[in-house]
DNA sequence: TATTCATATGAAAAACATTTCATATATCTT
DNA sequence: AAGATATATGAAATGTTTTTCATATGAATA
């Protein structure tokens, strides 16, 4: 298989697409995706915005950015974290189609 | 908010997301989505494709469907799957396009 | 260089999702 | 109607991810 870079090639592999969406299946890295949406920020105004714990900040953001979905830089003792909003807004934009074309805006109701 | 059918509101609810997401975030429905991609089929195909179980297969359809990732209907005493292509196959492009952007192609390399 | 501030990390516990297996349901066939 | 085929379902067992908490690291400052 062609692997040029940054030349589209669709359904690669699916091991890229399990963890690419196990990474974004928790409602804490939700909140932490749309909280940086607007403005890059660091860690502990992260947490605090979010009303969470320090750590489980830092778990989150290491998960996320292993996956590159978002970025850091160091300034002083801080560091700021920003979105990869290149992948991640178009495909916010995505659900939010499919949940007000197919779910009639509840989308995806839990099952049970 | 407006929740005019089908207009475009970005960033809707939080809790879709999540569903959503956890929905696709396993190895199995993966690969019911991508062998549902080429043509419909019924449990018992999909099952014997993915050489997997068939109970296994209901289960993960029953969530693929609740959040209308796939449809069905029936045809006698099976039941015919199919994909919610709109959603899903650009989904999945954006991916593979992550992947070979910021990911040298082995995206998401899974930490530790 | 000791202290403080900001963030990261490891590991056990807890929460959550999937798998398995036995069985139920529904349609078709005879 | 009985049997066969296709699929669905509930619940316990299993597996995976997240949370928690104690502590480590690293940069800035006094």
């Amino acid at each position: 298989m062609n692997k040029k870079a940054c030349e589209a090639i669709p359904y690669m592999n699916h091991h890229s697409y399990n963890i690419f969406f196990t990474n974004l299946a928790n409602p804490l890295k939700i909140g932490i995706i749309l909280a940086l949406r607007k403005k890059e920020r660091n860690v502990g105004d992260i947490a605090k915005e979010l009303s969470v714990e320090q750590s489980k900040i830092s778990h989150a953001l290491k998960s996320l950015k292993n996956c590159k979905i978002v970025n850091v830089k160091n300034r002083g003792k801080e560091r700021i974290y920003s979105l990869n909003k290149k992948t991640i807004l178009p495909m916010l934009e995505l659900i939010d189609k499919h949940a007000i074309c197919y779910c009639k805006n509840k989308c995806c109701v839990k099952e049970k």
